[in-house]
DNA sequence: TGCACGAAGGCAAACGTTTACCTTAACGCG
DNA sequence: CGCGTTAAGGTAAACGTTTGCCTTCGTGCA
């Protein structure tokens, strides 16, 4: 009954008193190979010894791995810890298996990571917030299929891409903005290296220029901080200490928005500003109630990415390599 | 240079001019059994090659996956996603790999995911928040290490179990709201069978009860949900609709708070109510500064439960099973 | 000189699975 | 009866890795 430890086909074969290939193929379901009586006691032995067939072997064979290398920049962040909870959802409706790593933004850890799941010979690898790194791009020339969620590839050459239309986002919240007769604006960012951040900036930069917003009504606070947190608190405390705090104010990061909203709440004189922010995290709707936040609805990203992967599978001709999710604003304050 | 697709230890043999069996043994040292200069040879062959050993071939070989299974109740909750970020943090410096399953609470779920982990032939399996399952009772019969985090095991007996001492983590949580003065406490929970909550309720309602405090001015609001935001919102609202409303509100788990923190601030006149909840996630700081929090650093975790793996593999004389975090009080408001 | 020993390396088996190929018997049909 | 076809099953190879065992040297020592 109770396996010492793990059963082999073998084992199901020799109950069933048939051979290791007829086991084999009457679990595979190949047709007509075996009679009804045979495939009975063999379908009632695997049972018996609860066998489920070793995936080692399996690989051997060439066949692919069940495995999906999942790589998230932070899993202590909401929104990412939401999407990767998508993404695992949809590779279990396809029977395959996440295996998630956290980077803690460092591109050697995320190289560690990388490297052993090569050894898994995993099937695909999903980076949600990538690092770029030696060992991801080793990974991208060997062919296995990469997909970046939420922050395009670094050195954008033809890279899978599934996530937000990040400059059109920016530009539509401030088409948003501006019919709200907002004038004057303040714009909180940490790095913008040609990430997710940069092309917001920028499509907000436009919009707003478009618009007719001069460009020195946009009061901007940077602090290049990997803890977007911190990030956010110290760059909303340089607005507090101007004399002309805007009365809105964007954060191109939810999580800079946090910070944000914490410096303006332990600040002496608390005044109203509006907060807008991207990446919208369902628990905002708990605990962030005055954050405005521009983002695609977080279930979408594990069937996009899946969609994503077909595609890449395809290799029909360089297909559409890159799968904007519809953004849209949500409303809080 | 670009390997086509997988590269064996067949090929860095060849192109080093020795067999498989002395590269295999070059590549994980085994000493007096290559010259220097053979040594060299493969070495260099499998850096350009990129060779890594297949996890498959290790595994036929009989040696331990390198793969650990990691069962979430809900990534969405931060406090889960950061036990889980800590428990990944410390496998990896053990060179083990984390494989993450959210169950949805669903047994089904987490049963399908067990059963693919048993596939893989997992190393142990961790389970934050188990929900009780055929598959899981299975999996322990056959004595795969198995360690419960934050929850402890349903059918208690003999099951690691890593997390906080609940029931005296719920009675130092009276001591304080009696040392504070508190007299009418609120209480509000979601479900209570046997799960960490229970054990919290109780030694909440036994240290208030030998802290003096009778047992009417103790106000219960539980409202069975799974969503325990939905849950506390709910519990909250039936507390504001009596007259008697308590100024201190504790929640079982912070994500009730959440819940019954928005009910508190959606009410037309919103009472000053002080908030207790267990599980701090660190982002609490950041956009819950209402909310006071009795938990472990969650730093401790990964550590903790990879401690307890150890002890399971010592297999001497069943060490203790149990091992409870320090925790404190986090006050912020 | 004879011998033991250690270094250096190859051969082949074993792990679990799948599958191409082979054998046998039964059956249908001219 | 002869022949082709098919169901039912077995044999063995292959995948990549590790390791026990064997061989061949070279060297130190009595």
């Amino acid at each position: 009954m109770t396996p010492a430890s793990s059963v082999s086909l073998a084992m199901v074969a020799a109950r069933a008193n048939v051979s290791v290939a007829t086991a084999s193929r009457v679990l595979n379901g190949v047709p007509n190979r075996a009679s009804a009586e045979t495939t009975e006691r063999v379908r009632a032995a695997a049972a018996e010894l609860d066998y489920r067939p070793a995936i080692a072997g399996q690989m051997l064979r060439g066949q692919p791995s069940r495995l999906v290398a999942v790589v998230a920049a932070d899993l202590a962040n909401p929104a990412m810890a939401a999407m990767a909870a998508s993404i695992e959802q949809a590779l279990r409706k396809r029977g395959l298996v996440m295996a998630l790593g956290d980077n803690h933004q460092r591109a050697d850890l995320q190289d560690a990571f990388l490297a052993e799941m090569s050894a898994h010979r995993v099937q695909a690898v999903f980076l949600i917030g990538a690092e770029p790194s030696p060992g991801l791009d080793r990974i991208r020339t060997q062919g296995s299929p990469v997909v970046f969620v939420n922050r395009p590839a670094q050195g954008d050459s033809g890279a899978a891409y599934v996530g937000l239309d990040n400059e059109t986002a920016g530009a539509d919240l401030a088409r948003h903005l501006i019919e709200r007769g907002h004038g004057r604006i303040g714009l909180i960012h940490a790095m913008l290296d040609g990430t997710a951040s940069g092309l917001r900036r920028k499509g907000l930069l436009r919009g707003l220029a478009s618009g007719g917003i001069p460009r020195d009504a946009i009061i901007e606070a940077g602090v290049p901080l990997a803890n977007h947190l911190e990030a956010g608190f110290q760059a909303m405390q340089a607005l507090l200490a101007r004399a002309d705090l805007p009365p809105v104010v964007v954060c191109l990061t939810d999580t800079l928005a946090y910070g944000a909203h914490r410096a303006l709440r332990e600040a002496r004189e608390a005044p109203k500003v509006a907060f807008y922010g991207f990446d919208d995290a369902f628990l905002n709707d708990w605990v962030a109630p005055w954050l405005n936040s521009a983002a695609a609805p977080v279930d979408l990203y594990g069937p996009a990415v899946l969609e994503m992967l077909d595609r890449l599978g395809e290799e029909g001709a360089s297909a559409n390599l890159t799968l904007h999710l519809p953004h849209k604003i949500t409303l809080r304050a």
